[in-house]
DNA sequence: GGTAGACCTGGACGC
DNA sequence: GCGTCCAGGTCTACC
């Protein structure tokens, strides 16, 4: 069976890590709960692998991925590169630290680091598929884009995730038709397929410049004025696209914070007041403030459903909707 | 600059 | 089983 080892860095721990954000949940991604092991389609540029990802020893023991095929040294160096943006490798123990030493209150249980996709590209679709829609419907809208336009990877039919994410050239190529029927994207259809163009298109011609938006030399301001220019993207997505880039500086304000700030911080007054008053309450946090309102929501999360390496991909939508959140 | 209403889907609810 | 209501962020038109 073949297998590659993939280095961690020292404080790793893969339940933790890759339940740590609400895409582990979402195809192509299926974590097994009782294995403690990621399963996903990786689309490698000719052909789609299945892979599971394991670790053995918690905390900072390397990762073992079986794949459903063997890979030549191309394929492995892109599953490698893959797998270091979307379990945040590359993001060390010692950087983690700073954002502990600015909140100690998740110190002890090492959490900061967050689940993202494998390329940007899936992270702005997946972005667009949770706004102005409920949770159940954006783990519906992901499952049937990778069924719909993802390559098939060649699994056993008992196999977890059969289908990889869509590339932006196969969504780009798509009919809004097909987008809005099949995958039942609604009014988003032309928003996906416009944005998919973008990542085709070259920066020179417009398209989007994912090492422009990455550089930490690019200020965080620029780089929201940028992404809100998008189609289908407001400040919310904006501000989320933003974290999955690894800049934590803005919240990603939605209906979700308002609720944390009336039932969890107390906070009175409209919507619009409640959202001006969380992002106030989490300026302290400065570069940082992303990841202290986001696992104090996350464990609040936990503390209603138990651990999230525990959630089930199937039944966890209707734990995340407003009337499952607000029956407390 | 602020605001109202449309955009879609799927779940909840009442009958 | 059917109809109605509601949740959800973005976009456009309008003031």
């Amino acid at each position: 069976m073949p297998t590659i080892k993939v280095a961690t860095p020292a404080d790793y721990d893969l339940p933790r890590d890759v339940c740590s954000y609400g895409y582990f949940v979402l195809a192509p991604n299926y974590w097994d709960t009782k294995a403690r092991v990621l399963w996903r389609v990786f689309d490698l540029g000719q052909r789609a692998v299945l892979a599971k990802v394991s670790q053995k020893s918690r905390r900072g023991g390397s990762l073992s991925v079986w794949t459903s095929e063997s890979l030549d040294k191309t394929e492995v160096a892109a599953l490698r590169a893959q797998l270091t943006r979307m379990l945040c490798l590359d993001e060390t123990a010692e950087h983690l630290a700073q954002f502990h030493a600015l909140d100690p209150r998740f110190a002890a249980s090492g959490k900061g680091r967050l689940l993202r996709s494998p390329t940007l590209f899936e992270d702005v679709i997946k972005t667009v598929t949770s706004c102005n829609v409920t949770w159940p419907g954006t783990i519906q809208m992901n499952k049937r884009l990778c069924e719909v336009l993802g390559k098939r990877a060649v699994v056993a039919k008992a196999a977890p995730q059969a289908h990889a994410f869509p590339t932006p050239a196969k969504l780009a190529r798509a009919r809004p038709a097909t987008l809005r029927a099949r995958c039942r994207v609604g009014y988003r259809d032309t928003r996906l397929i416009e944005l998919a163009r973008l990542f085709v298109l070259p920066p020179s011609r417009g398209g989007i410049d994912e090492s422009w938006l990455a550089d930490p030399a690019t200020p965080d301001e620029v780089v929201f004025k940028s992404l809100i220019e998008l189609p289908g993207v407001g400040p919310y997505a904006a501000a989320n696209i933003m974290q999955l880039l690894g800049r934590y500086s803005r919240l990603p304000l939605d209906t979700e914070s308002v609720r944390h700030g009336r039932s969890v911080l107390g906070m009175k007054g409209t919507s619009a007041q409640i959202m001006k008053r969380v992002k106030q309450h989490f300026e302290p946090f400065g570069a940082h403030a992303f990841r202290s309102y986001w696992f104090e929501l996350w464990d609040m999360y936990e503390a209603k459903h138990g651990p999230s390496h525990t959630w089930e991909r199937d039944s966890t939508g209707k734990l995340f909707t407003a009337a499952a959140l607000n029956a407390t």
